[in-house]
DNA sequence: AATTAAAGTTGACCGCGGTCAACTTTCTCC
DNA sequence: GGAGAAAGTTGACCGCGGTCAACTTTAATT
């Protein structure tokens, strides 16, 4: 049976989760002190430190509880019978327009994700649940033909995601705009499977 | 005439820079304050904040002396008789010892070129030189038949650059070590360049 | 129920990044 | 050269993220 103190502590972080989400949603992550989610939580400021080691933790638990729902979402809706590339697009634009909802929240966690401080072991499993999502889709198509089958799938799904990273970079830098992201990803996946090589080339 | 200001201006910039450098590398750069930095440069805390605006734009005014450097060196030295797939790996190698060298550095700088805070003008002008150091090698292999003609080069460019994002990325969360860089990256651009399609696809 | 150990909470406190009003140095114009 | 303006410098100060020793609450034991 669960004791007093389990529950607390669910509560607690739950307390935790929903000030921040408000919080940081309202006047964002800098401008929001942990003194003051704290206090819209019902806590002390200390207590937030056992719950979370820093502050952007706090958000970061948040974004991978959002991400994995997503790719839930994205196990169970995919449709494995439209073309490969079309799957990818619309694969990593959900992805896209969940992340680019609330650029405060994505840019701390991409610059987290992509460039940690140290190597972490909570990436690799997201890095994972990634992967375990993906390859399906990519054998599928390699058994469709749509895929070659001499190439590593970790770099298959490597690759999609270099040019989806630099697509969200691109958003951050102001250098693509939403309405004009998914055409620019086909592009970028086109290219991918069709290659930049001239056909000639390839003996 | 250049007056005492000037010349003032320009020294306290140079020590501040020099500080920064030495501290940083010695003892990482959230180890060390700005008091620490400023002393060592002897000067007042708050004259520091008349040369950068943040602590991290000493850092990144560092790394973007380097790139240009490192630039420079590659506009000159680059040998445009070799395959483009050997020129860029080459190239982009370069970028990643260079950027690698320090860990610390790094990081700082990737965050906040790839998920900048704000829009800002300094990354397109970065981008810009980027852009001008790759576009000749492109066009030159376009005209050699080694690119496909019909692709815009900004977007190969961008394919080019989002496969090494992905390797420092990967270098980051502990994915790729350094002495895998290479081999990963000329298998990614390899792909880019052939396609993940089977040939019998391409029509 | 009483006692003691373990787990959880707290806010005063520290060091740092960044600001700004007061101050100093340099320039300009007569 | 002197007076006033303009530019540059400074460190006390602020607010915040994060720590920790003292304290409170829950669990385990007899």
């Amino acid at each position: 049976m669960e004791g007093i103190r389990e529950k607390k502590k669910r509560e607690t972080r739950k307390a935790i989760m929903q000030a921040a989400v408000q919080l940081f949603s309202e006047k964002g992550f800098e401008k929001t002190s942990i003194e003051e989610l704290a206090k819209m939580a019902g806590i002390g400021k200390g207590t937030v430190y056992s719950y979370f080691q820093t502050k952007s933790d706090i958000l970061h638990a948040f974004c991978e509880d959002e991400l994995d729902s997503l790719h839930h979402e994205l196990t169970t809706n995919a449709n494995q019978d439209i073309p490969l590339l079309e799957q990818m697009v619309s694969l990593y634009m959900s992805e896209f327009h969940h992340i680019t909802e609330n650029r405060e929240f994505a840019r701390i966690f991409m610059q987290q994700t992509a460039f940690p401080r140290d190597v972490d072991l909570k990436h690799l499993q997201h890095e994972d649940s990634y992967l375990k999502l993906l390859f399906p889709l990519l054998e599928r198509a390699q058994a469709k033909g749509e895929l070659r089958k001499d190439l590593d799938l970790l770099y298959i799904t490597g690759h999609f995601y270099g040019l989806y990273l630099l697509l969200l970079s691109g958003w951050f830098r102001g250098r693509v705009q939403k309405e004009e992201a998914e055409v620019a990803l086909e592009a970028l996946f086109r290219q991918a499977l069709e290659g930049l090589h001239p056909q000639s080339l390839i003996s």
